[in-house]
RNA sequence: GGGUCAGUACCAGAGUGGCCAAAUGGGGCAGACUGUAAAUCUGCUGCGCAAGCUUCGGUGGUUCGAAUCCAUCCUGGCCCA
């Protein structure tokens, strides 16, 4: 049997707001309901997989999930929760993120499953040919300027400090022709998206209400909060991406189970799909032992071989027990090969040998060969302040000098800045 | 186009001729305590080992001395047309 996708929402924490009527929508058969995703970037981030995973659910309910890549929208730039203005990407951008994006969300659904199959749309597909007088005369006309400035979106910045271009203010319209657009042409009468979205959606509904009396839905999920109140997603080294080659599965494990006990509870319940029973399973040995980390790496585990691989997963692991376990013995014990394998995925320098072989201070080395640090005085600062360790051996002394022998088989040096980062210097 | 207000470090925001590398708060980083959690406490947070150097929208000027005064330009808000 199916799980009911709103009850299944409103008990993993997940749902925000829906419009009425689109829970009894939902009940009459399969549905379909769209997503749409920004290509602000090359590569989704963590933010965006809640969306995806709302997307899974609605699938896995037997409803059709459309994944919309806004290949025109993001020409445009969506206002919402902005307090200024953005700036306009240029179309090989654009095209290049489209793709990088189009590839990931093609990993999560299920693209050949019959009837619900997912499909990947791209609202450029239609605009593209649309004229500006076209746009104007078919979509303008049917909603009125008083309605958009209504919008929080808008509102927010006409009575805010930075004002808003006619780009921006038109963006609603934009997202809202996109929906018609697909409830035009795929029957899509739901649109789904993050509870800043919901002004944009209800353009849509509005849109096709007025332009064909016709009828959609929408439904908002809840923003991923944390409990200290600091933007999700984002780390020392600034977003959390879905690319492995932008955020390595080591690292995308760590962020996971870094997640604090109080945010573990709803997000093992937004970003996996394990059940209500084994999550609270997981919950009582997390207040049993608080200090195992239970929920934590049920949540690395599930999202990381999700999202890369069981094989990446296994070995996140095994860097990570590594990482924080080891001492400077299990360094020195560890051989070329080894110490390659397990920390490939953290950042590396590459820094030739002969600029170390006659000694070089470990300053110098680790601010112009190999820039763990941004600058001279904040690399003295960190190492008188304790927190440098070279191969795990707390190094105190800016005046030490490094040599060959310190590299582990004259080819790596393992250097921990604080507890959690670590970096690598590979001598070539 | 006219009027008006504003532009200060990652952000917010004080400073309105020397005491200013620039208050305060937030954020960030590190240390201690812990559990790679939270809370708390401590230190750091323009560059430089230092002497010193470069910063307060841009440029030019006044002055012994400018973030601060003047001119001009750029950018933005609001009001009027």
């Amino acid at each position: 049997m199916k799980p009911n996708f709103i009850e299944e929402l409103k008990w993993r924490g997940i749902l925000h707001d829906m419009m009425p009527g689109t829970e009894e929508e939902l009940a009459k058969g399969m549905a379909t309901g769209y997503i749409g995703f920004d290509p602000t970037a090359d590569s989704l981030h963590v933010g965006s997989l809640a969306q995806i995973m709302t997307l899974l659910r609605f699938q896995l309910a037997g409803h059709k999930p459309l994944a919309l890549v806004g290949g025109a929208t993001g020409m445009v730039g969506d206002p919402s929760g902005k307090s200024a203005e953005r700036n306009l990407l240029d179309s090989d951008t654009l095209n290049k993120n489209v793709d990088g994006i189009k590839k990931q969300l093609s990993h999560f659904l299920d693209f050949d499953c019959g009837a619900n199959s997912a499909e990947l749309v791209n609202n450029y597909d239609w605009f593209k040919n649309f004229s500006f007088l076209d746009f104007i005369r078919d979509a303008g006309k049917h909603i009125t300027v008083n309605y958009m400035m209504a919008k929080d979106s808008v509102k927010n910045r006409i009575t805010g400090e930075t004002g808003m271009s006619f780009t921006e203010f038109s963006y609603q319209l934009i997202q809202g022709y996109d929906f018609y657009h697909l409830w035009k042409e795929k029957k899509c009468k739901l649109q789904m998206g993050g509870s800043d979205q919901w002004g944009n959606i209800t353009t849509g509904t509005e849109f096709i209400r007025r332009k064909a009396s016709g009828e959609a839905f929408a439904l908002t999920t809840q923003l991923i909060k944390k409990s200290d109140g600091t933007k999700f997603g984002k780390t020392e080294g600034g977003n959390v991406w879905l690319d492995r080659e932008k955020t390595s599965p080591y690292k995308f494990y760590q962020f996971w189970l870094n997640v604090s006990d109080e945010d573990s509870k709803s997000y093992i319940r937004i970003f996996t799909l394990l059940n209500q029973q084994e999550i609270e399973e997981l919950e009582a040995k997390q207040q049993a032992a608080p200090h195992e980390r239970h929920l934590q790496k049920a949540l690395a585990k599930d999202i990381t071989i999700r999202v890369h691989s069981e094989a990446d997963y296994l070995q996140a692991i095994e860097t990570s027990e590594f990482l924080f376990k080891s001492k400077a013995e299990d360094v020195s014990k560890l051989d070329v090969n080894n110490f390659e394998r397990m920390l490939g995925g953290i950042d590396t320098f590459e820094v030739s040998k002969a600029d170390v072989a006659n000694g070089i201070n470990m300053i110098d080395l680790l601010v112009e060969k190999a820039p763990v640090f941004t600058g001279k005085g904040k690399a003295r600062e960190m190492v008188t302040a304790n927190a440098v360790s070279l191969n795990k051996n707390k190094t105190t002394d800016v005046n030490t000098s490094i040599n060959l022998s310190h590299f582990t088989g004259e080819k790596f040096l393992l250097v921990s800045k604080g507890k959690k980062e670590n970096y690598l210097i590979k001598l070539k």
